[in-house]
DNA sequence: ATAATATATGAATAGATGTTCATATGTTGA
DNA sequence: TCAACATATGAACATCTATTCATATATTAT
């Protein structure tokens, strides 16, 4: 009973949905979530770490950065719920166009290299195993 | 975006979630309830009215009792996330299955009339509109 | 080594939430 | 009208949650 009432924990803020939507087509790094959001730093990764906890999301390190997609055990079940009779809901809310809409701009404009110097891309891809030991 | 957030809100508490497992197979009075989850009064009439304001459940006076359904309105949306991939974890748990066994049993005991003496089950059956006004 | 970058984390705080206790409301039978 | 019953509600409190601010960690480029 537990495990199901601490999904809905997770999803019970609008952040935490804004990503995992956000999530569903594409993984991303925190400084690309923090200018779709518009939030600052601290304020995203508090809340990617309650993701985490919730086993909804997974991070990877690449180089600097830290990339979050959803768990692929958590795949099914978050598509259940998105996909269900929320879809509706989900697809009539502004929010979620607008977001989409920020996401591609961030997309476009690079968001997530644009303060490294073109040189600096030699190309990292290093780790892949999850950065937080649990 | 906000309203899909509310539903969540409304299903992250164990005790609200025990509650719609119940009415999903039958309206249930306050007593009924109260007897199944084994909680007092004050207790489980605050929360249904977190379920009530979150348009999930509906009220309907009968006599002295007040009769507590699933809102028209939420069912297709409540079958939807209990019958998806959640529907697993909800048979697996525990309390599902115990809350089951318990419901049968206040049925089989008639706790609902028990307190009230035989002669005064004239029936009523008078209101009709929901029990409160919003 | 050092500086810059990307991100995580801890502490402090304000606000939300759930429970309990006491009391109020509405209904019924006498 | 009154007592009993079923339920709702408000206040007080403890607990949880989200945000902010400051600081720590890990990685990369110089």
């Amino acid at each position: 009973m537990n495990d199901i009432v601490d999904v809905f924990k997770a999803l019970s803020d609008p952040t935490r949905v804004r990503v995992l939507l956000l999530l569903r087509d594409r993984d991303l790094c925190v400084c690309e979530i923090m200018y779709v959001l518009g939030m600052e730093q601290s304020r995203v990764s508090h809340q990617m770490r309650a993701l985490r906890q919730a086993g909804l999301v997974e991070d990877i390190r690449e180089g600097r950065w830290i990339n979050y997609r959803i768990a692929p055990a958590a795949r099914p079940l978050l598509d259940g719920l998105f996909a269900g009779s929320l879809r509706d809901r989900i697809e009539a809310a502004p929010q979620t166009a607008a977001d989409a809409r920020k996401l591609e701009e961030c997309l476009r404009e690079n968001v997530r290299q644009r303060s490294c110097d073109p040189t600096c891309r030699t190309n990292i891809k290093k780790s892949g195993e999850t950065a937080h030991e649990r």
